[in-house]
RNA sequence: GGGCCGUUAGCUCAGCUGGUAGAGCAGCUGACUCUUAAUCAGCGGGUCGCAGGUUCGAAUCCUGCACGGCUCACCA
């Protein structure tokens, strides 16, 4: 610990520390094999009457941190709090002989193991009287205050530690967020998926447009990046063999942070040949309602004001049909000139050099997104915007792709996959032509990934859907910090 | 990266037009064997984010910097 960390505090409790050897304590213990929860003992006796209680003695055990005390001298009421949640613990020192030293020294924050047996207070709180305890870590530091907690956004993310402690809120999330993940693999294995991982590390960054992190390695003496999706693996996969995929883990990208960006975020993206786009939207209705029942038992949810209700079906509307229903004229479609007067007049900032389906993009980011709070499928997006999606067979202009908007949030991206190798291979040269223009986010040329689809690829459909963000709307989170434990921040100086 | 706002005790916050820093909780000492924001008496605790400047004097005014929040841009 450095020298300026030590205050007046934290002294006094290393000193407790040693006054706690001196007699024999060691306030570092090891196992505490407890044979109770708090929020267990609480379910199953909370209703049972005091004289029942007292009848038939029930004795427990129990493991926590000490969260708030009132001391009486002679006798203390403390809080515990386990991973469960907290009770009620009742010291009568005269009970604990020597061992009434460790109540003594006892803070808030320190973590003991202790037998007893359950009562009722006079104000008919169950309680555990305590007849043995042990000491099992000191803590130094003063947690926050019992009434206000811990407030301050920064030290909730640069200390999740603390906060954890202090806010069960923000530990009930975590958990929710675990389930939800849990019930993602449930069913999408109950579909035939299998997990897989590719690789984090990626020579060449594909899969998405996105500007990726880069590493070296120093043996291979070669760049690497941090993949910024794992899409042209997993087609790989599908040329192997495999029909159903799906993987679930981090991606990485070197953009701006903000309350619905993290540069390392959770994706997850799946795969499954001889189906298309339209098939994925009913799967997706099907997956996102199965989790939604199954961590909130509900499909209207609360978020922020609003109730989303995810109730299917969800609206399919073509990106162009969304356009027009903003007032957005038909003529724009037809070339880049129009759509760009059309968003200048209309004040909407249009990049240098911007593609036909940029531009539409950008006035559909501006007017369209804003507006769909309720789960919709947007659908069939120019194909510039998608160069590893399939053409539509009607409309070369337009690719077989969905976004799913829920709060105005991107939740999921897919498409039916583009599986001709010579077309692939000359939608990427495009792209590469557009990086060696200046555009950072075009994407990259991969031959092997080519060199695979020669192979031949089934027809497939691949989605992606973004779980931190899922993660925020069935945990009514509005900064994508609050479902990521420890989001990327500034080291502290 | 731009704009706006914030940073004072371990935590939550006051601190006026500049006069030399406060409260509650937590802590320490003492009292108290059914409290739960326990109570009562007493006590300690601060490089006021950092660095400059203005001033007789700066937590307060000015400039720069750091970190954070919101927001715009970019993206999922």
């Amino acid at each position: 610990m450095a020298m300026e960390e030590i205050n007046e505090l934290i002294e006094q409790r290393i000193k407790k520390l040693a006054e706690l050897r001196q007699s024999g304590i060691e306030p570092f213990g090891s196992s505490f094999y407890a044979e109770d929860h708090a929020s267990e003992l609480l379910n199953k006796f909370g209703s049972v009457a005091k004289e029942a209680l007292e009848a038939n003695p029930v004795s427990c055990s129990l493991a926590g941190r000490i969260i708030s005390m009132r001391d009486f001298g002679k006798a203390a009421f403390a809080h515990i709090q386990d991973t469960t949640g907290k009770i009620q613990v009742y010291f009568k020192k005269d009970m604990l002989g020597e061992k009434q030293i460790i109540v003594k020294k006892l803070d808030i924050g320190d973590i003991i193991g202790l037998k007893g047996k359950l009562f009722r207070t006079k104000t008919d709180e169950l309680t555990v009287e305590v007849n043995d305890l042990v000491f099992l870590t000191k803590s130094l530091r003063s947690l926050p205050e019992k009434w206000h907690g811990l407030k301050d956004i920064e030290t909730r993310y640069r200390q999740r530690y603390v906060d954890l402690i202090v806010n069960p809120e923000v530990r009930q999330t975590f958990v929710k967020k675990s389930i939800i993940i849990k019930a993602i693999r449930d069913f999408l294995e109950s579909k035939g998926f299998i997990e897989v991982e590719t690789p984090m590390m990626h020579p060449i960054p594909g899969g998405a447009t996105a500007r990726p992190f880069k590493t070296h390695h120093n043996a291979l003496g070669i760049d690497l990046y941090l993949r910024i999706a794992p899409e042209l693996y997993l087609k790989r996969l599908l040329v192997g063999g495999y029909e159903r995929v799906y993987e679930l883990n981090r991606n990485f990208r070197n953009e701006g942070i903000s309350t619905k960006h993290n540069p390392e975020f959770s994706m997850l993206e799946f795969y499954i040949a001889y189906r298309d786009y339209h098939f994925l939207m009913s799967f997706t209705e099907e997956l996102i309602t199965h989790v939604s029942k199954k961590t909130l038992g509900t499909l209207k949810i609360p978020y922020g004001d609003t109730i989303i209700d995810l109730t299917p079906p969800w609206p399919r509307i073509s990106m162009l049909e969304a356009l027009m229903q903003k007032g957005v004229p038909q003529e724009i479609f037809n070339g880049s000139e129009k759509a760009r007067a059309w968003a200048k007049a209309n004040k909407i900032e249009i990049e240098e050099g911007a593609s036909s389906g940029k531009i539409l993009d950008e006035i559909f980011k501006e007017r369209v997104e804003p507006e769909l709070i309720q789960p919709t499928f947007i659908i069939d997006h120019p194909v510039e915007l998608s160069p590893l999606a399939k053409k539509k067979s009607d409309n070369p202009a337009l690719a077989e792709r969905f976004e799913l908007f829920i709060t105005s949030r991107e939740i999921a991206n897919a498409f039916s996959e583009l599986i001709d190798p010579i077309e692939q291979r000359q939608r990427l040269l495009t792209q590469v032509e557009a990086k060696a223009q200046g555009d950072e986010e075009a994407h990259w040329m991969d031959e092997d990934f080519v060199r695979a689809l020669e192979y031949g690829m089934p027809p497939a459909a691949g989605e992606g859907v973004g779980i931190d963000r899922l993660v925020m709307l069935l945990t009514n989170s509005q900064s994508i910090r609050d479902v990521i434990l420890f989001p990327q921040l500034k080291p502290e100086q």
